[in-house]
DNA sequence: GACGCGCTTCTTGCATGCAACATAAGCTGT
DNA sequence: ACAGCTTATGTTGCATGCAAGAAGCGCGTC
């Protein structure tokens, strides 16, 4: 076996769960690790180990000796979900704003500008990412790793990107949603950490209600 | 293989955790497949993809072509994992509050009697117990399933029952726990989830500054 | 005596083979 | 035609073999 292959296999885990989120196999449809050996160029092993990985984080179901399934979370699955994000982002920004001046507090100040800039050219592409990094940024403005890492598993859980998509359609949300962004912002600038929390989770909410109004695309489970 | 081995395998991820957790290997020590395999009688590769979940986890520590290792959390990643306790202790408690009356509210009732009983006969081993129940009632009646995963895996890497032995032993410390225990309560009770949180979100906070008291006994990571 | 180099040994990492099981198709008898 | 059973196939689950790398030990040299 090649070493150069023996790098790319540190992210296979990466990779699949790429697939997976990335919608490259619909939800429900079956991962066969014959498959994704091929695929990757590894033997089934280490496909099996990271697709363990996956059902422990949730994004795939193993029905013992039939297969693994790509799982998507139920409506009730998502609204708990949002609950979490609500809280750990309020954390994160609580603990944020209890920092003096951080690298994070410019970029989220440029990251401002950018939105609103993108808000007046109607740009939801950059505007989508945009929102992206705003949040990452608080949360690793927090100086809290853990909290940053249950963060990224609570949105590999949420399957966020194929949720976000929507809710930038609806109109008027992004121009609110940047008033809000703006409002945590502020609370942090003024080493505020209740309100920091306060606004950040209202904000949460808002647009947890948002992505919730339009129905989750197949219920199944 | 006999199936009766079979059924037992099922839990050999949880199996390994115990011996972790149980402090059955000190930490730093290291956990050689091998030997793993022959004491649970089954082959490396189920060993390995067990060990794999684990040092996802965080509990372990897996160097490349040298082995495992029994990981302890650093004194910060206490710190941090203490204020996502917080949070997250602070969501089930708000939760619960908005949910009418439930079977866990007389769970919780019959813990805080039982508990002030074990503070007058300074039962400090049931007292320990009953802690933990009570925390735990709380997060499963926040009816929030997600909740209770990250609360669990959040805890798996606390190592709690490690930490916990120490607090206990502080003189009226138990006493000031039970109290604040009881002001949970009543703001469940009284449906008012905002009190609720922050009553939890205090309790929580002062039994972690106890926790911390006492410096962590290794301290080489 | 101390330092550096090579080797031995122990560990993991992966590939592969085989067995067990679940599922579904086909077949037979009624 | 249909129900029940048998069989065929595809999948996972695990055991094992082998190779590659890392750490420690001993030996030789300065």
């Amino acid at each position: 076996m090649l070493s150069v292959e023996a790098a790319e296999r540190q992210g296979l885990l990466e990779k699949i769960r790429g697939l997976v989120l990335g919608g490259e196999f619909p939800p429900g449809a079956v991962l066969p690790e014959a498959f994704l050996a091929q695929e990757f160029e590894v033997s089934r092993t280490p496909v099996r180990e990271a697709l363990k990985q996956l059902q422990n984080e949730g994004l795939v179901e193993i029905r013992p000796k039939v297969g693994t399934f790509v799982r998507e979370p139920t409506h009730r699955e998502i609204i708990e979900l949002f609950q979490l994000k609500e809280s750990l982002e309020g954390l994160a920004a609580s603990l944020l704003a209890r920092r003096g001046e951080t690298p994070e507090l410019s970029a989220l100040r440029l990251n401002l500008e950018d939105s609103e800039a993108a808000v007046l050219t109607n740009d939801s592409k950059a505007y989508s990412r945009l929102v992206h990094e705003f949040h990452w940024t608080i949360v690793r403005g927090s100086d809290n790793l853990k909290l940053a890492e249950h963060y990224e598993r609570l949105m590999n859980q949420l399957a966020y990107q194929r949720l976000v998509l929507r809710t930038i359609e609806h109109p008027g949300r992004i121009a609110a949603s940047t008033r809000e962004h703006r409002a945590v912002l502020e609370m942090i600038e003024h080493k505020d950490p209740f309100g920091a929390e306060t606004a950040m989770r209202n904000h949460v909410h808002a647009s947890s209600r948002e992505a919730l109004t339009e129905p989750v695309r197949s219920l199944r489970n």
